[in-house]
Formats: C-alpha cells, sequence, structure tokens
RNA sequence: GGGCGAUUAGCUCAGUUGGUAGAGCAGCGCAUUUACACUGCGAAGGUCAGGGGUUCAAAUCCCUUAUCGCCCACCA
C-alpha cells in the first residue's frame, strides 16, 4: 500500500498535482475523448457554456458554487459517455471594467482617462483586463473545473468581435437595430447612457411641493423635482376633470424663478384625476412619462439640465447650479413668492446607475435601440409556436421559447417573473458613451472643415469589415464613437463561443472546433445567478432567436446567492467575504465544492460558514481513511473474480445499487444538493459506521468464505462510491483512484458512472 | 402599487409524487493497544411562524394572518 496512506489527505499537496494530470489527458475536450473512444462520435452531447466572469477582480464564492454545480454536470455525463463539453470564457464587462480602471487610475496616478486619451486609456484597461484572466483562469483550475481550455474564449476577443458586429449589422438591416431621439437614462458619473435593467431604485424620502407657476396660473402642480419646472412646456389635466377642463388648449406665457416659459394646458388621459393636484407640469427633457404626454400634444423639448447634473439655462442664479443647489433656490424663491402651497414628505425611490451609484438623470439624447417590438421575419424556426418565414417581434420570441417549454427554467417561479419582465419590456438602449467595448460598427459621412465636421450622406453606413470610404459619395467617414452594451455580446455567448457565425454552415457529426456549432448548439443547460435572468438569460434566449430561429440552451438551472453567516450579501465594504481560494487551501476544493451543493436548492440563497466547509474536509478525510481500510481489507483478494457472496452481502450490493439509482435520478433532475447530502449520509453513516464495522469480524476471522464475501462485497461498494462521488469531489476520488489495484485503469475522470441494473 | 420567496433542533439548512420529522456545526455523556481524534458509540434537543380548511393521513395541498427578505413598476 502506498505510503501517503500512513498520513491524513493532504489537499494542498494532491489538488494542483491531479489538475495537471487531468489538463494533460486532454479529456477536458470531446475530441480528444473521441478520438481515444471515452465516448462514440455520435454519442449525445451534453454541452455547457461557463458564464463568463467579469475581468474586474477575482472569482467570489457565487463563482465557485456556479463551477461547482457546473462540474457535476459535465463530470457525471462525460462519465456516462456523452460527448462533453464545457466552454470558458471571460467577460471584458464594459462599464464595470471600465469604471474600476477609471477609479484605480485616479487613485494611483490622480489622473483622469481623458488625461490619457482614449487609445492609451484602452491599453491600461486590457492590462488590467489580462491581470485579471490570469487571475480568474487560476481559480477555475483551482477549483477543479473540468473545461476545456482549448475553446477558451473572450467576449471581446477577435472571433467574438466579429461575431457582434455580423449581429449588428443584421438588426439593423431588418430595422431592429434603430438610431433614435429619446429620453434616455444617463448616468452623470459614469458620463454614458444605461439600459432600464442598469437601473437600480433606491428607496427613500424625499419632498412633495406643490405650487403654482405663478399668481395668475389657474392650475396648482405638484412636484418632487421643482428644478426640472423650468423646462416645463405644459400641464396635463385629464380630458373629463370639471375642475380644470375648461384651461385645456389656454396658453400662458410666465418667468419662473427668473425663467421664462411658456405653458399650455394639455389634456391627457394618462393623468391620474386622484393624484396630487390632479394635473401634471410636463417636462418633456426630464421625464420619461412626460416625454411621451409631449409626444402626443407635439409639446417642445426644453432641456435644462445637463449631462453634467448641471443646470444650463440662462437665469444667472441659476446657471450652472447643480441639481440639489438648484432645487433650494427654487424652493426658496416660491416661497419668497408666496407660491408654495403644500410640503410634504413622502416615500420616494432614487434612481442610481448600478455600476457607478450615479443618480440617474433622465434626459433626451440619440441613441442606438433594439427595437423589441418591431416585426420582422424569421425565416427559419425551429422555435415551437413561431413558424419559419412568419412575421415576429422579439417580444414574441422570448415569449414563446419558454411557454412552449423548448426553454425550461429551474425553479419553474422564475418562468413567471420573466414573462412579466417581457410584459414591461420596452426597446432596449445599447449605445454607451464609454471606450472600452465593442465599438459601434457604424460609420458617418461627414466633411470636415475648420474643425467643423458636418454630415455628408443622410444613411449611415453599417459594416462588419471597416470601411474605407463612403460607398455614397466617396467621402470621409468616421466611425460611431460609442461602444455596446456588454450585454449585447454576451448574448451572443452560447454560439459565438462556438464558431457562429463561420461555422455556422459545419457538417453536424464530424469533430473539431470548426464544426462546434452544428455539433453542440442549441447548448443543454445554462446554469447561472438568477440575478442576471434579465440582463443576460433574456438577452441569449433574444439573440439566438433572432439570428438563429432557436433557443440558447434547454434548460436554465439558476442558483441563489451566497451570503455570510449573518445572511449578509458578501461584500469586500464590508469584509465579510469569503475567498475560495484561501478556503480552498485551507479545507481542500473538495470540501468547499460540498459545501456549496448540499443544502441549498435552486434559486435559493444561501449561507455560508467556515465551519461548513471544514465539516466537509474532514469528510474528504474519512473517505481517505476508509481507502485505506478497504485496501488492507482486500489484500490478496482477487479482484476481477467474484466470490459466492452470503445473502446479506447480496442485500449490502442491492442496497448500493438503489443509493446509487436515486443519487442518479437526483442529478438528472438537477437536485444536486439530494445528491450530494445522500452520498455523504450513505457513505459515511451506512457503509463507513455499519458495514465496515460489521464486516471487521468476518475479514478478521477463521470462515474463509465469508470473508471472501466481505472483502469482495467492501471493494464494490467502495470502488463504485469513489466512481459516484467523483463528480462532487474529484480530486479526492481520483487521487485515491490512481492508488486502486486494478488492471488496465484509466483516469477516474473517464471511467463509466456506476450503472445500476434498476 | 404588483409579484415572489422564506419562517422546521441553540445556529445554518435539507425534507423528491402528502405516509410516524433529518443532516452539518455547536453542546452533553462514554470510549483511546481501534482504518480514521479531521474518530467511534450513545443521549438530549422540534405543538415544522399563528389560525382555519381538504384528507384515513399535512412540514408537504388550499385559504388566512404575522414577521423578515427579494424582484418589478413612468403616481407627476
Amino acid at each position: 500500500m502506498n505510503d501517503k496512506f500512513l498520513k491524513p489527505y493532504d489537499p494542498l499537496e494532491t489538488e494542483g498535482r491531479i489538475y495537471k494530470l487531468w489538463e494533460d489527458s486532454g479529456y477536458f475536450n470531446p475530441d480528444m475523448c473521441i478520438k481515444d473512444g471515452v465516448c462514440e462520435k455520435d454519442a449525445d452531447a451534453f454541452s455547457i457554456v461557463l458564464p463568463p466572469p467579469n475581468v474586474t477582480g477575482m472569482l467570489h464564492l457565487g463563482h465557485t458554487a456556479m463551477l461547482a454545480i457546473e462540474d457535476i454536470m459535465v463530470r457525471y455525463h462525460r462519465m456516462n459517455g456523452k460527448r462533453t463539453l464545457w466552454v470558458p470564457g471571460t467577460d471584458h464587462a464594459a462599464i464595470a471594467t471600465q469604471s474600476k480602471v477609471e477609479k484605480l487610475l485616479s487613485k494611483e496616478e490622480g489622473k483622469r482617462k481623458q488625461d490619457l486619451g482614449r487609445e492609451e486609456f484602452l491599453k491600461r484597461v486590457e492590462k488590467f483586463a489580462n491581470e485579471s484572466h490570469g487571475t480568474i483562469v487560476g481559480q477555475v483550475r483551482k477549483i477543479g473545473a473540468s473545461v476545456d481550455w482549448s475553446r477558451e474564449a473572450f467576449t471581446l476577443d477577435e472571433k467574438r468581435s466579429l461575431a457582434v458586429r455580423t449581429a449588428f449589422k443584421q438588426m439593423y438591416d431588418d430595422g431592429i437595430i434603430y438610431q433614435g431621439l429619446r429620453i434616455i437614462n444617463w448616468d452623470p458619473k459614469g458620463q454614458t447612457t444605461v439600459s432600464d435593467d442598469e437601473v437600480v431604485h433606491q428607496e427613500g424620502k424625499g419632498k412633495f411641493y406643490t405650487f403654482r407657476y405663478s399668481k395668475d396660473f389657474p392650475i396648482p402642480i405638484a412636484t418632487t423635482r421643482p428644478e426640472t419646472k423650468v423646462g416645463d412646456t405644459a400641464v396635463a389635466v385629464h380630458p373629463d376633470d370639471p375642475r380644470y377642463k375648461e384651461f385645456i388648449g389656454k396658453e400662458y406665457d410666465m418667468v419662473f424663478a427668473g425663467v421664462p416659459i411658456h405653458i399650455q394646458i394639455v389634456g391627457d388621459e394618462a393623468v391620474e384625476k386622484e393624484f396630487g393636484t390632479g394635473a401634471v407640469g410636463v417636462t418633456p427633457a426630464h421625464s420619461a412619462v412626460d416625454w411621451e404626454i409631449g409626444q402626443r400634444h407635439n409639446l417642445p423639448v426644453v432641456q435644462v439640465i445637463n449631462e453634467y447634473g448641471k443646470m444650463m439655462v440662462e437665469a444667472p442664479e441659476l446657471k450652472d447650479k447643480k441639481i440639489a443647489e438648484a432645487r433650494a433656490i427654487i424652493v426658496e424663491w416660491l416661497k419668497s413668492e408666496g407660491l408654495l402651497e403644500k410640503e410634504e414628505e413622502i416615500p420616494q425611490n432614487l434612481a442610481t446607475a448600478e455600476r457607478t451609484g450615479g443618480i440617474i438623470e433622465p434626459l433626451p439624447k440619440k441613441q442606438w435601440f433594439v427595437g423589441v417590438n418591431k416585426e420582422f421575419t424569421l425565416k427559419q424556426s425551429n422555435i415551437t409556436g413561431i413558424k419559419s418565414g412568419e412575421k415576429t417581434t422579439l417580444k414574441k420570441i422570448m415569449k414563446a421559447a419558454v411557454e412552449n417549454g423548448d426553454t425550461k427554467i429551474i425553479p419553474d417561479r422564475f418562468e413567471k417573473i420573466y414573462y412579466h419582465w417581457i410584459d414591461n419590456l420596452r426597446d432596449w438602449c445599447v449605445s454607451r458613451q464609454i471606450w472600452y467595448g465593442h465599438q459601434i460598427p457604424v460609420w458617418f459621412c461627414t466633411f470636415s472643415k475648420d474643425g467643423q465636421s458636418t454630415p455628408m450622406c443622410a444613411n449611415p453606413i453599417v459594416s462588419i469589415d471597416t470601411p474605407k470610404s463612403c460607398p455614397h459619395c466617396g467621402g470621409t467617414i468616421e466611425q460611431d464613437t460609442d461602444t455596446l452594451d456588454t450585454w449585447f455580446s454576451s448574448g451572443l455567448w452560447t454560439f459565438s463561443t462556438l464558431g457562429w457565425p463561420h461555422s455556422a454552415k459545419a457538417t453536424r457529426g464530424e469533430p473539431g472546433p470548426e464544426n462546434d456549432f452544428a455539433n453542440y448548439h442549441p447548448t443543454n443547460v445554462l446554469e447561472t445567478g438568477y440575478d442576471i435572468l434579465f440582463f443576460w438569460i433574456a438577452r441569449m434566449i433574444l439573440m439566438s432567436g433572432y439570428l438563429l430561429g432557436d433557443v440558447p440552451f434547454r434548460t436554465v438551472y439558476l442558483h441563489g446567492l451566497v451570503r455570510d453567516a449573518q445572511g449578509r450579501k458578501m461584500s469586500k465594504s464590508l469584509g465579510n467575504g469569503i475567498d475560495p481560494v484561501l478556503m480552498s487551501e485551507k479545507y481542500g476544493a473538495d470540501a468547499v465544492r460540498l459545501s456549496l451543493i448540499i443544502g441549498t436548492g435552486p434559486g435559493n440563497d444561501m449561507r455560508l460558514a467556515e465551519d461548513k466547509i471544514r465539516g466537509y474536509k474532514h469528510f474528504a478525510n474519512k473517505i481517505w481513511n476508509v481507502a485505506r481500510f478497504v485496501l488492507t481489507s482486500i489484500e490478496g483478494m482477487d479482484t476481477e473474480i467474484a466470490p459466492e457472496l452470503t445473502s446479506e452481502d447480496e442485500d449490502r450490493l442491492a442496497q448500493l445499487e438503489n443509493t446509487i439509482s436515486e443519487i442518479t435520478e437526483d442529478i438528472e433532475k438537477y437536485r444536486f444538493y439530494l445528491a450530494g447530502e445522500k452520498l455523504y449520509h450513505y457513505f459515511w453513516h451506512t457503509f463507513a459506521d455499519v458495514i465496515i464495522e460489521d464486516s471487521k469480524p468476518r475479514l478478521f476471522g477463521d470462515d474463509e468464505k465469508s470473508k471472501a464475501s466481505a472483502q469482495w462485497m467492501l471493494w464494490t461498494i467502495f470502488t463504485n462510491m469513489i466512481k459516484a462521488l467523483h463528480p462532487f469531489m474529484p480530486f479526492v476520488t481520483e487521487e485515491i483512484w490512481g492508488m486502486l489495484p486494478i488492471q488496465n485503469k484509466k483516469l477516474l475522470l473517464i471511467e463509466k458512472w456506476p450503472h445500476t441494473t434498476i
């Protein structure tokens, strides 16, 4: 027996070595598995893409949980002879990464990105992203994830960039992507637009002021934002409101807080008679609702707040004042003029930008949008309920994909949440005024003179390849300086990682990366946290549905958030984060994995304390000690030929079969927490505590037949359990497997999953 | 305003299609020429948040109340 068994199991010494063994074998790559007969060329596929971690830093326990769950599925299916592919990668995470580097730049060098210029700044971001990438792949290895590194992708690399430009062009040509002027969410801190989903509402209190523009104005209005009222161009009332009906159509000129305003009274159904004064001061430039009222009544748009959150009116007392200052000045003015009728405190949600925390300012801006209600013809459709060649919309596709069961979401309550999101979905603003990301593949033809550029040709040039000059007039062209929302490129992830658009016409069946798209798309499972259901999952269904007429994955498995022992979200500022790498080094990756699997169902948040991880370290050691005992007990036994078994041993093996078949079913039905718990419980409290203890007198007794039966029974249970435990605790099981006396042994990684007769 | 989830042992949580309540950690007692002290054995600990209903049978299904948490939403 190996001397190693004389000491307790040492994960630190073992894990790096074992991972290298796996990686060197090449069996994370399905092509290699086919080549060596681990699986058949025409075996069923099991494919999964790794949700690409952001290159903003390092992995946290949420990532570890994700890697553990996915690795369980992948190892299980690989052991079952499937053509198993797990594609790894990282996400450039546009805004998140850029703002991180901006912060570093300011902290370390006291510089702003403008001081460096776009090109130099982007070099810094790339350097940062590269370092972060190195950390991340190291962590992914440490956890034992059996991803195919030969297919690693990055959302901003050349191949993915081609996919992005191809998708953009097709959407533009179909009229789905358009440029439009409307109210967008402006983040003054990040100096960019953000999408509706990137706005986070924070509960707070606000003041609700009721006032009149002037003594002579007939209708009082109410607002939480007095500073925007200098941009009002109308007052809207309900058309049936007896109090105000008679004023509809009238116009007034006044000077409000030193700013001349022109107000017309309009009747609009959107106004609620019962709320406030029953009249709305309409500010088309600084409120999405008011913008729509403005559209309906052809109201002028007067912008009074700029991109820096400062007033842009001429009145000297307000000019260049910050929003908060302007508000105070205007409230003071209202008071001094005797125009303020009421001031109350009300609960109010503050809209902030997800990444920078900046307070969102609604502003009118010309941006690029993906139209979710725009009709187009879906040429080829595999989506149930949508026929090939039928006219449809992105919204309909997204809904049909889940409603008709082409994609299932686990737990299913999230399907309802998903539908609700789609029902409320508005056009997706995809352009960002940041530097890091996929630059929009649109060029404008301009004529430059004296530093002034004027547009020449009316239509922009949208192209996959960079055009040299304007194809219409031969003039010089400039690329749109904006970049795309990071979720645009992540939306393509399931197929951009598999070679689309190049390998879209590849031959099914022939192994090799050039045929990945045909061989592995749609993917089987997408496993990720429920917090990115809208950001990512919905966008993937959108992109895949539109570009391929297919779903991106058959099943979505959502895991919960990992919280600390007190139930708080782990964060740097709280200092309560548990570092997965540190934990792996202390207790072993197997223990960390198991602690994140057991005791947590899909979609539920979990609390994790270090004690739990320690508990599973003990389990790894228990497996180790059982291995030692079994190896000692079977010395001299023939592991090839079964002896005659006692009926008790037959029963024990039947119980093993039964347990494994339950575990198999649990894994198939995505109940990993149950499978893990059953493995743990059976191995420790049935096998070790009862079966092994009972076998001791027989092993050391004189009855040779009973001894042989006991040996065979112990050996059979042990080897099958090592296999069944492997997806959950890959390192310790592979290490033990390597020391077992078995003829023509392969890596446990590619051993067959224990099949049951049941 | 709408929707969702949670409430089970001191703590953290499981409990699959309803069939006598389970684990880890903590704690208590016992055991050291034992494969394993990163151990074993044993005991203790729960009117499954409250109330009502369906059922032969409810932690599980239905209704309701409470508390906590989350998500969505253009009440100015």
